[in-house]
DNA sequence: ATTGTTGTAATGTATGTACATATAAACAGG
DNA sequence: CCTGTTTATATGTACATACATTACAACAAT
């Protein structure tokens, strides 16, 4: 009998028993495909209502993580397709939410200048320095991911902030900058040198790709984003309606 | 009073109301911030209960189309206007469009088997043969996408239709199948000796995978698409909104 | 004029109940 | 052995109800 439901707590019932179910759906049992327990009786275990386990669960299966079919029950989704191209969770948040452990190999903030195509982006003078930051993420058996970002000196940035906390919530509150639209580049490239270096991978190996344009709410050029991902460790959802 | 709604319709009531909303959704009045009827005065003129009616509203909440704040009321998300991009032009449509010209190298329909994957997806056994077909296309000088794609039973193709007019146009017209929902999947793998050969690159080259699920607007399984693309051969490009 | 209080209107949370529907699995009949 | 039929079980739909929370608005007190 689970009971891991406060009923006096201010988080409501409902949110209570989505972080649970997103737990459970980190474990690997349910990762490989075991059953939840039906409604009645994960309620019963919970001791919620039903209408209220499901409303959570109705969110999870709306975000793609979970399918139900009935008669069948509930399981994690094969196919992982984190619905909205919601692009707007850090990087961390979203690992996090995959029930993925992150380790930061190296952060690393500095004034550059930028090259002729940061400079064209942001529209300043290529004399102009501009912060840079760099940080190399991954698993704790590596890094898979490395990341080179600049920013618009307009946001004000002088490079002192906390640069571990969610990025656009950071830039929100202490710099009242609002992204809100993003253009992505995604391709496959062979690792060069350097990336082959950081990534710690052999030069040619498959890389994915993804440069990021970020604007704020009137198209302002924010910031310039590089990431380089280790081939298999990183995935790309996209979902489209016509 | 409106009274749009159809007790005796097998489309489940919410359902029903959910199509209303995006009708109000898109008058000018709602486009324009008019808050909408409150739940309760609203379900009344549907004559659904509350409950039902927030089955429907939170829904397009998810979505972003809509907002919510206490004591205010509801209404239009304000910066939605149609997000994502168009990955709804034929690959040779959107060719065409940056001006390259296409050749195609290999067209192949047959019969296969669907892997489970596949099967899953479709929903079907796996002894249940679909339509497959694969697609080598390229510039004059070479090829750079490789293609497969697999089709649901139940659109009913025969492999006797012609694949070279636009899939999409020519599902809608011979087989009224609308497409109208895609979830894909895009990473970086390196080429194994099949897609190597194909692509006439070497093995362990970069290589763009896409994954693709198409959706008709019951979100039935329509097709499941690969492409491997060579690298530098193409970029995606996304565009989001928050 | 500012600050505090109270009313009230909207969404938010939560439960209990009832019946509908889809389907896997067990069963029966040929 | 296969084929249809029944049954049990899980999700799906729908409603009625109650109280909590938030936040704007009006008013009162300082």
């Amino acid at each position: 009998m689970r009971h891991a439901i406060d009923h006096k707590s201010p988080v409501p019932l409902h949110a209570q028993a989505e972080i649970l179910l997103r737990q459970m759906i980190s474990e690997d049992e349910y990762q490989n495909g075991k059953i939840f327990p039906n409604e009645i009786e994960l309620a019963k275990q919970l001791a919620i209502s039903r209408s209220t386990l499901r409303q959570a669960i109705n969110k999870l299966v709306f975000e793609g993580l979970l399918v139900r079919r009935k008669r069948t029950g509930t399981k994690v989704a094969k196919s992982v397709v984190s619905s909205r191209s919601n692009n707007w969770l850090s990087f961390s948040q979203e690992m996090k939410l995959r029930g993925i452990a992150i380790k930061n190999f190296e952060t690393n903030i500095s004034w550059a200048l930028p090259d002729e195509e940061i400079a064209d982006f942001f529209e300043i003078k290529s004399e102009r320095q501009v912060l840079k930051m760099e940080k190399l993420r991954g698993k704790p058996e590596g890094p898979f991911v490395y990341f080179v970002s600049y920013f618009h000196p307009r946001v004000g940035l002088t490079g002192d902030e906390d640069f571990t906390q969610p990025l656009y919530e950071m830039l929100e509150h202490e710099h009242s900058v609002i992204a809100t639209l993003s253009k992505e580049e995604i391709s496959a490239i062979a690792a060069d040198e350097f990336i082959a270096g950081k990534l710690q991978i052999p030069v040619g190996s498959p890389v994915l790709f993804r440069k990021r344009f970020v604007f704020d709410h009137g198209e302002r050029p924010i910031e310039y984003n590089l990431g380089f991902y280790k081939a298999d460790s990183f995935v790309y959802t996209v979902e489209s309606l016509r």
